[in-house]
RNA sequence: CGGGAUGUGGCGCAGUUGGUAGCGCGCGACGUUUGGGACGUCGAUGCCGCAGGUUCAAGUCCUGUCAUCCCGACCA
């Protein structure tokens, strides 16, 4: 490809709206053009970009047997109404009508999609386990589109659903999607990728992992433990708390005037604030009634977990009403109303002596013992996980948190949806069941931004020579002068003739903006061609990451840098 | 959906107490240049987001609306 035939243009300066490295190196490179809010369209460099991603995917998926089909965009809702999930999702999905007034959504995920396509072939057990997967367009209308290409409503996906007779067979592969999700994320050459623990969500089943690039602008947080390399995300992972059973106290109540906050009762009563019991306030979505969570004083609530080991939506109370019984402030679990819910997290559990609140204006009770004064309750596990904490499978205090971007999942489903969607295959005996499904997802888009977040200097991105939009640069530094361009011209030629993919940067312009411009490329191999170097003999031969800086002689230049990139290349083989 | 901000040429921006729009980059022509975003001369490009209103006069003031971005909520 000639630059003088490439559409695009890169800039000096990133539009303002641009706040994370990899939005602006894209937009400044000339890769993507927002049309709308989370909507872009792709130049030819990052279309390349990602027709690599892709194909490495589609290498490695083929590799475990999945087979690709194409599922459609445009989905009946009445097939939706079979899983249940036309009216349990939001506005998320896009919904429509078509010209006869049939209802229809725009495809955001495949899963009924799948079970469609497979449940009346797959109707003896003989025909299991099979893996199906496709690599298309999904529609999702986020609240909230944001960072360039990170988080966007319309995006490229490979999708894989599995289907099984068993769970162990649902395992097995599982197992090869975990091992095919990494050499994938190595081949692309994303380098800080861990695989952590994950809240299944709206996708039902049990067990899922998300594959995560960390990275500061991450969106999501992650406990990870450096000790035994225990991961989960943030709304899941299980927080183990050191509790120091204390000396036995009398409960009493003491009179603490306007004393609400765990800031003031540390300053009231000049004691640590994990001697406290401290209550959160929660409603439910679906009446808005209230419910309280009690935790120790230095301990936040994750709702997350607070959601999942109620089953139910609930979200921090607005405001509390009079009526309600709940005294603000002063919220305890001793005598409270008996129309509330009261959740208990674990952190209290075997303490001796607390502070909490006596439900009564102004009032709190010290040396509260929860199974004395209480009586018993089940304690659960609703503490959000903070650096330094105890991990939960080594046992030593050494959890650190950090942020990163979810690049991949996968799900085990079990039966959600071939239940649902009665899905039905005749066992051996005869007997008919519902296969088990697992799902498995790898966002394209997302990938190849987080590549170039990871992977980038000040002045553009610094491709891996795997999914490099082009393997090689040739920049023709005089392309006025006839003797330097017969040189440039010719080894583009004999390169491309060679199976390797060249830019050419043929244009008359000064050194200085191609150079600039090269870097915004990030193309792995840039190849020198001036009346310097012609006057030698040579070309001068780099890469992009400057591990490299050499001169090859002009005759056999071509032979040489056709060797450098395979070189290149076999750090990301399969 | 809450909070904050911004809409002026392709990009970055300026535009005073209201007086009819400018700078830098980029773009075109010519010339001089040529190893990290050159210089000179000439030139093209604006429904000042949109719709109302106030005014002799609105990029500027008022009202509404749309769009985009950031923080949060949400998120397969």
């Amino acid at each position: 490809m000639k630059v003088t035939a490439l559409l695009g243009e890169r800039f000096k300066n990133a539009p303002s709206d641009c706040t994370i490295e990899s939005h602006k190196l894209m937009v400044r490179g000339g890769y993507i053009k927002n049309m709308a809010s989370g909507i872009y369209s792709l130049y030819a460099p990052a279309k390349r970009i990602a027709k690599k991603i892709e194909n490495i995917i589609r290498e490695e998926m083929d590799r475990i047997d999945a087979q690709e089909v194409m599922f459609p965009v445009v989905m009946p809702a009445s097939l939706w109404e079979e899983s249940g999930r036309y009216t349990s999702i939001g506005s998320e999905m896009a919904r429509f009508t078509d010209r006869g007034g049939n209802r229809l959504v725009l495809g955001m995920t495949h899963e009924e999609a799948a079970v469609h396509l497979a449940r009346n072939t797959a109707s003896s057990y003989t025909q299991y386990p099979f893996t199906i997967y496709q690599i298309q367009t999904k529609f999702r209308d986020e609240p909230r589109a944001r960072g360039g290409l990170i988080r966007v409503r319309e995006f490229t996906m490979k999708d894989a659903y599995s289907f099984h007779t068993s769970q162990e067979d649902l395992e097995k592969t599982y197992a090869r999607f975990y091992e095919a999700y990494e050499r994938i994320y190595r081949r692309v050459g994303a380098k800080n990728v861990v695989a952590v623990k994950s809240d299944s969500g709206m996708m039902g089943g049990s067990i899922s992992h998300e594959f995560m690039l960390l990275t500061d602008i991450g969106e999501d947080t992650l406990a990870i433990c450096p000790e035994c390399g225990y991961s989960a995300n943030m709304e899941v992972a299980s927080c183990e708390i050191d509790n120091e059973a204390g000396e036995v106290e009398e409960l009493k109540k003491v009179s603490t005037p306007g004393v609400k906050t765990i800031e003031a009762l540390k300053e009231f009563f000049g004691i640590d604030e994990k001697k406290f019991a401290k209550a959160v306030v929660y409603q439910r979505n679906k009446d808005d009634s209230y419910l309280i969570v009690f935790i120790r004083g230095d301990l936040e609530v994750n709702e997350t977990k607070l959601r999942n080991y109620l089953g139910e939506e609930v979200h921090p109370a607005a405001v509390i009403t009079e009526e309600s019984g709940i005294v603000a402030g002063f919220i305890g679990p001793i005598g409270l109303d008996g129309g509330l819910t009261a959740v208990f997290d674990k952190s209290l559990e075997g303490i001796n002596s607390l502070v909490c609140g006596a439900n009564e204006q102004d009032f709190h009770y010290t040396g509260m013992n929860v199974e004395r004064d209480v009586g018993k309750v089940d304690y659960v596990d609703v503490a959000k996980v903070f650096e330094g904490a105890v991990c939960p499978v080594c046992g030593k205090p050494v959890i650190t948190v950090k942020r990163g971007i979810e690049i991949g999942n996968i799900f085990q489903l079990g039966t959600k949806y071939t239940k649902a969607m009665n899905m039905t295959y005749l066992d051996r005996d005869g007997e008919a069941k519902n296969p088990i499904m697992g799902c498995y997802g790898i966002g394209v888009g997302r990938l190849m931004a987080s590549v170039c977040e990871e992977s980038c200097d000040k002045y553009g991105p610094i491709w891996p020579m795997s999914i490099a939009p082009w393997q090689v640069e040739i920049c023709n530094l005089r392309s006025t002068d006839e003797a330097v361009s017969r040189v440039a011209d010719g080894l583009y030629e004999t390169l491309q003739n060679d199976g390797v993919e060249v830019l050419y940067d043929d244009r008359d312009i000064r050194p200085g903006s191609m150079f600039a411009d090269a870097d915004l490329f990030g193309i792995p191999v840039r190849v020198v061609v001036s009346p310097k170097n012609c006057d030698a003999g040579v070309v001068e031969v780099s890469t992009r990451d400057k591990s490299i800086k050499t001169e090859f002689a002009i005759d056999g230049a071509a032979e040489e840098i056709r060797a450098l990139v395979a070189k290149l290349l076999e750090e990301y083989k399969g």
